[in-house]
RNA sequence: CCCCUUGUAGUUCAAUGGAUAGAACAACGCUCUUCUAAGGCGUUGAUGUAGGUUCGAUUCCUACCAAGGGGACCA
């Protein structure tokens, strides 16, 4: 590699210098006039050796120049920097190695022979599929992509909400107010259950026996009394069949959909584990873990009515997991960022018992979607129902194009969420989530599709794979960035941070728009066939940020 | 009261401790007889406050201010 080679030489000038066992490390500048990778070490070192960074840079400039690296074209020391241009040949062969690879460039195998559960979108049984779970499905799946593409085995969990008490509210406001019949004729069920269940709240305000009304049917469910059994059963139906058709929407699928009920049954193993190394206390009746030297507050595992909690099915499942995936096991929790000190708890517990080591629990917190005026909330009725946020997008695209509205709808949506870092909270604001120009999800797949467009209406003889010259001229800015979508993708891997793919693909694309704008992509005369090759793989790595996002890449639009 | 997160342009977001802080939206100019104008080019405009560490701070540390979220029987 010819960063190995830079690096190398720049590590012998620094020894000749007087420095010993020198650290280089090359960046990429931000601005690209600056080179396509540069070091800062004559500004690190320039105390230590006495001279100016400048005078250090060229001299390590001097001696590159004499180790006449191939593909190095130029170097220059700039405010200290030394700045590396490399030659067009480079370019020429990661664009060679683009359309060799195809679909596999930018996979990696970091992670081979690694497993990892990632948790997203878990939606609430009889809850509404809101458009805050639409923010961890969408964040979740390309999270899961992006580790498969490096070489992961991923596990894809949608970790339902289909037990607890709200059951018991569930069944005692279907009992009361309710008709099976008639929500079940419903086009929407789950609306009419959560009307319901809404109602259950307006009336506990001053009918408070009704609380203890669902507590029973909640351990009568539990217990397996065939009434609650199956009201519960037919909210589960209800709600999964929405539940399919918002995934098959949104074009994200699962390898397992373990409710928390799957985990009754495994608690009590968790809490006999926690037993036997005494780390259960008992305070004001109910039992929880304590932590070294108070480093985190308390988390309750068992109620002062001998009921479970959340940590309790989540120490039952990890526990699964690791049984059943094995150790080294990976897991991440995608889930609102407003359970990271619970995680932080949680994790630290798994770590005191010995189950996972640092690093393998992982959890993505990302910021609450907020209406204008504050939190929104399913107790008080004012949500915004995913399905309806699905179908004014796919109405705004069809404004502009009727064929691919699904498809640049939902792209657009998605976009929206991929665009910034998770934990950022985000306003809900109609034509900012649906924005089909800009920095959006509509600009990538109209790039893509303009790529398309290009190779579809050239000369077939043109089109012969990697058969090109690159013959001097200018490198452009999209050259300059192609060849890093590797290293992109291995970034946002580690840092669980998809946003990452999405930011460089904005800037790729406007790369290639500039260009395309300003060439004559197939008369250009001789150098047709390479800004051919150039157009064809800026349309792969362009497919393949699109497929680790989950947005579809259209070839028309 | 304690803890966590976040304060960047009018707005929504970027920026592994680096160079002149990048985009997009909005506003205002241009730009389709030529392969997709959902495009391209240009103009205006920003790091909450005060210190500290550093050759260098949006980034790290301290204090303050502001917003949001948590803090034992919801999840």
């Amino acid at each position: 590699m010819v960063t190995e080679s830079i690096k190398q030489a720049v590590a012998e000038a620094l020894t000749k210098l007087g420095i010993k066992n020198p650290d280089v490390s090359l960046e990429h500048p931000e601005e690209l006039s600056h080179g396509d990778y540069s070091t800062n070490v004559a500004l690190r070192y320039a105390k230590e050796l006495k001279k100016s960074p400048q005078t250090i840079a060229e001299d390590i400039i001097r001696y590159i120049v004499l180790q006449k690296i191939p593909a190095l074209a130029r170097a220059e020391a700039a405010a200290g920097f030394v700045n590396f241009f490399l030659a067009g040949e480079f370019f020429a062969e990661r664009i060679q190695e683009i359309l060799e690879k195809k679909d596999g460039f930018g996979k990696q195998d970091v992670g081979k022979g690694r497993k990892v559960v990632v948790e997203f979108s878990s939606p609430n049984i009889a809850k509404p599929f809101t458009i805050g779970h639409l923010r961890s499905t969408i964040i979740g799946d390309a999270v899961a992509k992006t580790l498969s593409f490096l070489g992961y085995s991923v596990i894809r969990d949608n970790h339902l909400g289909d037990w607890g008490t709200q059951f018991g509210k569930m069944i005692v406001a279907i009992k009361k107010w309710g008709d099976i019949q008639k929500i079940a004729e419903n086009a929407a069920p789950v609306r009419a259950l959560v009307d319901l269940y809404v109602c259950f709240h307006a009336e506990a305000k001053t009918n408070i026996a009704l609380e203890d009304e669902a507590r029973e049917w909640f351990v009568k469910l539990e217990k397996g009394d065939e009434e609650a059994r199956g009201l519960w059963k037919q909210c589960v139906a209800w709600s999964m069949k929405e539940f399919e058709s918002l995934y098959k929407r949104l074009g994200v699928s699962f390898d397992t959909m373990h409710g928390e009920s799957f985990f009754e049954d495994k608690m009590r193993a968790v809490v006999e584990d926690l037993e036997r190394k005494n780390l259960l206390k008992e305070s004001e009746g109910a039992r929880l873990v304590f932590f070294p030297s108070d480093s985190l507050p308390p988390l309750m595992i068992i109620k002062k009515d001998g009921g479970t909690l959340y940590a309790t099915r989540d120490l039952a499942t990890d526990a699964w997991r690791k049984r059943e995936y094995g150790d080294g096991v990976i897991i991440v929790n995608e889930t609102g960022g407003e359970q990271s000190l619970y995680f932080k708890q949680v994790f630290m517990l798994e770590e005191m018992l010995g189950w996972f080591a640092r690093g393998e629990r992982v959890h993505i917190g990302h910021g609450l979607t907020r209406g204008k005026e504050g939190k929104m909330s399913t107790r008080e009725g004012n949500t915004i129902w995913l399905e309806d946020v699905l179908d004014e997008a796919v109405k705004r695209a069809e404004a502009i194009n009727k064929e691919t509205a699904e498809i640049v709808g939902i792209g657009a949506l998605k976009f929206n969420d991929l665009k910034r870092e998770a934990k950022q909270d985000t306003i809900f604001d109609w034509n900012d989530v649906l924005n089909m120009k800009g920095d959006s999800g509509p600009y990538l797949q109209y790039s893509y599709a303009r790529a398309m467009s290009v190779i579809r209406k050239s000369p077939p003889q043109l089109r012969r794979g990697a058969e090109f010259a690159r013959r001097g001229g200018g490198v452009t800015t999209l050259e300059r960035l192609l060849y890093r979508f590797p290293e992109v993708v291995l970034r946002a891997g580690k840092d669980y941070a998809p946003h990452f793919i999405a930011t460089y693909l904005i800037e790729l694309a406007g790369a290639f728009n500039n260009w395309y704008a300003k060439e004559r992509i197939l008369n250009a005369g001789e150098e047709t066939e390479y800004r051919l090759a150039l157009t064809a793989a800026f349309a792969q790595v362009m497919k393949n940020g699109l497929w680790l996002l989950g947005i579809a890449a259209p070839e028309k639009m």
